[in-house]
DNA sequence: GCGTAAAAGCTAATGGCATTAGCCAAGTGA
DNA sequence: TCACTTGGCTAATGCCATTAGCTTTTACGC
């Protein structure tokens, strides 16, 4: 009988794979070995256990979304590529909510952090540049612009916005006026333009 | 033997301690049983089930949410009952953070309405009355409101913030940006004091 | 008081899942 | 060719949710 041939990224894989298309609480080592065509006791031979599973699919999502945000914002500056970050990360969100939901969890699966050219985080704090915000603001900037996106993209993942108004407007409106909020960031210097990019 | 006396609010009541203590993802039928001194099935008379439980947990979140941050905000009206809510609603989620993250969860428990008096979803609709947003922008500026504290709260709550950087200034920050952003919210007619209630 | 019926709790049994132990065959390298 | 490593397997354990069905308490009408 041949083997299957599996590797533990192909096994992470397959596990984000499943956590996109089913839901991260359908994730399960004993799901992934069925679609795998495997026992499941072989993935302890690629993974390190369920909690194991857990970090590689919140490690692929963190580097997913730094380098969707990142390609997003590539030769932009101030408001546009902030939109275009806030565009790239909601789109990442919708197109892979298991891993998105695996990443928010990654603090908690101590002892790997997000491969740091793609950390979504820094990727974030670059797109700040060209705000004019002093270095001693840019934690609280940074954690603002965080909350601000995370936010909106958890509550309508969850299906928290229930009423029938457009959900794409108000996005739109909500980073327009994260536009406007770092704008006027206390101490901030540099006016940009702050035009919006959507009616 | 004497009975237990267990009413589906005690349940209700010792498995959102349970979740507040030893975290959402640790609340189950058997460890709610071991706590209130019973058997695993004894519950199934009072609950349905584990998913009834967690939605029973999600309601008192919901209510409890919705009363503490309505308590903050009578009396005050403009970026000052913003800001008592936005606090109120910070600490809510410190306290009980299973209760919390089970709230979030409530759309997909379908079925269950929070009570209506105290939906923190209309509590924080009646806060936004005097920022004169029009009619049409609510459910926007509504959603905008959410995302941000929810966001922050979240990401907080998860360890999302590694850095050492004062946790409690970010939020007086964000808080006050919110406040910015919603003055300056399209077609906003009203102008209200926009001071900073902290440094 | 008394007897009946509902309700509350129990034990037993089933099935899904994660995990560990230990076996065996398939590659791999001298 | 042969030994060793490695990937996959089966078997077994334990925890959890759930259902079925039993027993005893409690409440209530007489």
């Amino acid at each position: 009988m041949p083997r299957a041939g599996l590797t533990p990224a192909l096994v992470a894989e397959e596990a984000a794979r499943l956590s996109d298309e089913e839901g991260f609480r359908s994730l399960s080592l004993a799901a992934v070995a069925k679609r795998l065509g495997v026992a499941t006791p072989s993935l302890y031979k690629h993974v390190d256990g369920l909690a194991g599973l857990h970090r590689e699919v919140a490690l692929l999502g963190a580097n997913g979304l730094g380098e969707r945000v990142q390609r997003a914002a590539v030769g932009r500056s101030g408001p546009d590529a902030l939109r275009a970050a806030a565009g790239a990360y909601r789109r990442y969100a919708h197109a892979h909510p298991g891993r998105y939901t695996a990443l928010q969890q990654l603090p908690r699966l101590a002892g790997a952090e997000p491969d740091l050219t793609t950390d979504p985080v820094r990727v974030l704090a670059a797109v700040l540049r060209g705000f004019g915000i002093p270095q001693d603001q840019m934690v609280h900037a940074i954690r603002t612009l965080r909350s601000t996106l995370h936010g909106f993209v958890d509550l309508e993942t969850h299906g928290g916005f229930g009423l029938p108004e457009d959900v794409d407007e108000t996005y739109a409106l909500l980073v327009e006026g994260l536009v406007r909020a770092l704008h006027q960031w206390p101490g901030a210097t540099e006016r940009t333009n702050t035009r919006r990019s959507r009616g």
